[in-house]
DNA sequence: TAATTATTTAGATGTACATCGAATTAATTA
DNA sequence: TAATTAATTCGATGTACATCTAAATAATTA
């Protein structure tokens, strides 16, 4: 269901990707039109534009009505208002990634980085990897609980024998914080930086 | 100033014209994202991502930080709402045409149908071609002047001596409204027909 | 009924572009 | 400083599609 929302998505935005249907779009925005007509404002042939209506049919932007013996087509605009809406819903944009695994890098890090054991070949330097490693190490702690220093440590001795480093990272990636001597998963799955402008790195 | 908002807007749609952009939106609607990870989520080589979310930032809608040093790409929602706002504005849709020559069809019906002095070759039988006409000859009229009938006539004559057809021909097709053997140019440009459902004439 | 006309479908052609590997650039780690 | 790594750019390749002509279909006019 979502998936085919999804997929029509995909059709909606093709459609209207092309200059020639969004000045057809804009015609009929001012009148209804048969095919001849559109391909003489367009320069075009009547097969061309006839084809263009097509896809605007499929997702319902354009319907035809059998008038004397043309097609007179009319542009549906509420078909407008409702993908729109669609991309105004900030609560259904994460549906469009579908079937992605978002865990997908931290999968590979964890495989690059834990024996057969679980435990850790080494703690990666790499920020990024840093990261999913703590992340993996994390699900170890159940969350809402607390836990002294000596506890944490003996979970940590279970991934690699510097607990220090891991102690101190998982509080600095913000997965755990420490509330006077004990410590404890953090309620937020670790907040992302301020954003700043369009720092982009790029070449001149 | 039109027709760069017309431009950008096919920007905006190719843009999103692509299931794997989509699935990067998707993605980054929920949390950002450095290349390298997307890359692995989407089981797409670094280079590829790197060409779709330049196309993404092309219109704003994803944006990068350099951080550690890595490029994290960030959604801009705000940049989604901008362009659902410009199709839900139906006052807008009339623009997209752009510059395109509405009375293309017209033009060159008349062109086909006249002689040197404006006056009819012959009167269309075929129905969008005889509206063009009939377009062409209430143009001779004032707007919101009342025309006895034989006025009507003497005018028509210039075009055609079947002044009768012509005469209710321009009545049937709404351009001028009888009233009380007095004649008047429509105040509307000639209503549409009631819209249809989908009768498409196709074959199967 | 025959001729005309509007539309669609089919097939062909050229262009735009998604994807990849290789090379380049830049930043971090050792 | 040298080696590693993330990102971008470049060049190549194959596919998708906008457009056209020709043919088929359907409806109107003569």
């Amino acid at each position: 269901m979502i998936d085919k929302t999804n997929a029509q998505l995909l059709v909606f935005f093709s459609a209207l990707s092309d200059a020639t249907r969004l000045k057809i779009v804009g015609l009929l925005a001012q009148d209804d039109f048969s095919v001849e007509e559109l391909a003489e404002m367009l320069a075009l042939r009547p097969p061309t534009v006839s084809h263009h209506l097509s896809k605007l049919g499929k997702i319902g932007l354009v319907s035809a009505r059998a008038e004397s013996y043309y097609n007179v087509y009319h542009l549906n605009t509420d078909v407008l208002s409702k993908w729109a809406g669609m991309i105004l819903n900030e609560d259904k944009l994460p549906g469009l990634a579908g079937d992605v695994d978002i865990d997908a890098y931290d999968k590979k890090v964890i495989a690059d980085y834990t024996r057969e054991d679980g435990s850790l070949k080494t703690i990666p330097s790499r920020r990024k990897k840093l990261e999913a490693v703590l992340r993996y190490v994390a699900r170890e702690f159940v969350p809402g609980a607390d836990y002294p220093e000596a506890e944490v440590n003996r979970i940590l001795h279970g991934f690699h024998e510097d607990t220090a480093t891991l102690r101190r990272e998982l509080v600095a990636a913000g997965l755990m914080v420490r509330e006077k001597s004990v410590y404890r998963l953090a309620a937020e799955p670790a907040p992302k930086h301020v954003r700043s402008g369009l720092t982009r790195r790029t070449r001149p």
